[in-house]
DNA sequence: CCTACCGATCGGTAGG
DNA sequence: CCTACCGATCGGTAGG
């Protein structure tokens, strides 16, 4: 275990603000978010919170670059098991999955919000920190167990990303207003086709 | 050739309301966009908008109604040509891609503000309309040359539409902060991986 | 950390 | 279709 400093009181009531910003962002979007809301859901006057931001920018900017899905995400990514291709990438969609669940909407509603309402600004930032670790996975990928086809390994990754990916966001947006045909087992349809599309195939 | 009516003054002038709409509300999102934008850019004085919507939120409802890129891409489903499933398929993500793409990044933005600022109510009434149109997809899919797997139509058909999604919204979002090793032919990389996930593996 | 304030801008309406 | 206005709320700051 890492030994955590005492935060100080001016680190607390930081976080207290980020927390209640956060909520409120994430529910109501970025310019629908009064500064006053936050103050007040902090339990703390409009004025106060200008002592630890310089600006409502600058609240959303520090919420981003701590809280972004793609930087949540970040250190899971190492402790994937798995000793074959299939096993790995099942239990990578699996943890992925849980963890982004956990935290549902507010992580979508976060990704989309810095998306729409700040056209993506932040983003080189986020993904370069994401890169790296992606490529890391894919080396990892090509030493495990099970023939891949000759398609580039960041492609692979990528493919991987946007299936689990795009099955979290439909089921969080449209879960309700889709038939339940389109529902039912999908994750695990999705990373069986995803599997069947990357691995050579087998002579039945 | 269908025949247009002539439109009125009044139908004009909504139009051009509309148009004004679109074009600030996808650069700036909807919370960030005033009327008295709307009213400037279409060259009218704000009290004439509400000749034509009584609300804010109106003139944002017709704006998804009317252009949401589900519905915009209804009428492109029943068009794709195909002799086998391959073929099918690639037509189908290219023709896509190529009509998003004539609207980048207007449509996307459109879509991601309306799940943000909105929390997608929105979604059900357009999905409605898109869901009898995937399965009549599905239904032809499995009428073409070419085996399919054991999955269930609706599920593949979703698979699909997340297929090239994902590469859309990541082409045009993070695009310039890929490394090109994730972007050199991603599009027909993913085709590939999902017709060979989809299709029943031939003995080689 | 708070109170009290600034100028600017918002969605919407009355009246013509 | 416009002018002129309403009350409410915004982000931010001065001063203590």
């Amino acid at each position: 275990m890492v030994k955590q400093k005492e935060p100080s009181k001016g680190e607390r009531t930081r976080k207290t603000i980020l927390d209640s910003a956060y909520g409120l962002i994430t529910e109501q979007g970025y310019a629908a978010t009064s500064m006053r809301q936050i103050a007040e859901k902090a339990g703390l006057s409009l004025g106060s919170i200008y002592n630890h931001f310089p600006s409502k920018q600058d609240v959303f900017k520090a919420i981003v670059l701590e809280r972004h899905p793609m930087i949540q995400i970040i250190p899971l990514l190492g402790s994937i098991q798995g000793r074959t291709v299939d096993e790995f990438v099942q239990n990578a969609a699996h943890a992925l999955i849980k963890q982004l669940g956990r935290h549902q909407p507010e992580l979508i509603n976060l990704m989309l919000t810095e998306i729409v309402e700040f056209k993506g600004a932040h983003m080189p930032l986020v993904f370069e920190k994401m890169v790296p670790r992606m490529l890391q996975v894919a080396e990892r990928l090509s030493q495990l167990d099970g023939e891949l086809r000759p398609i580039p390994r960041p492609i692979m990754l990528r493919a991987f990303a946007g299936t689990f990916l795009f099955y979290y966001v439909t089921e969080s947006l449209l879960g309700p207003a889709m038939p339940p045909e389109m529902r039912a087992n999908a994750l695990d349809h999705f990373v069986d086709i995803y599997l069947h599309g990357i691995l050579v195939k087998e002579t039945a």
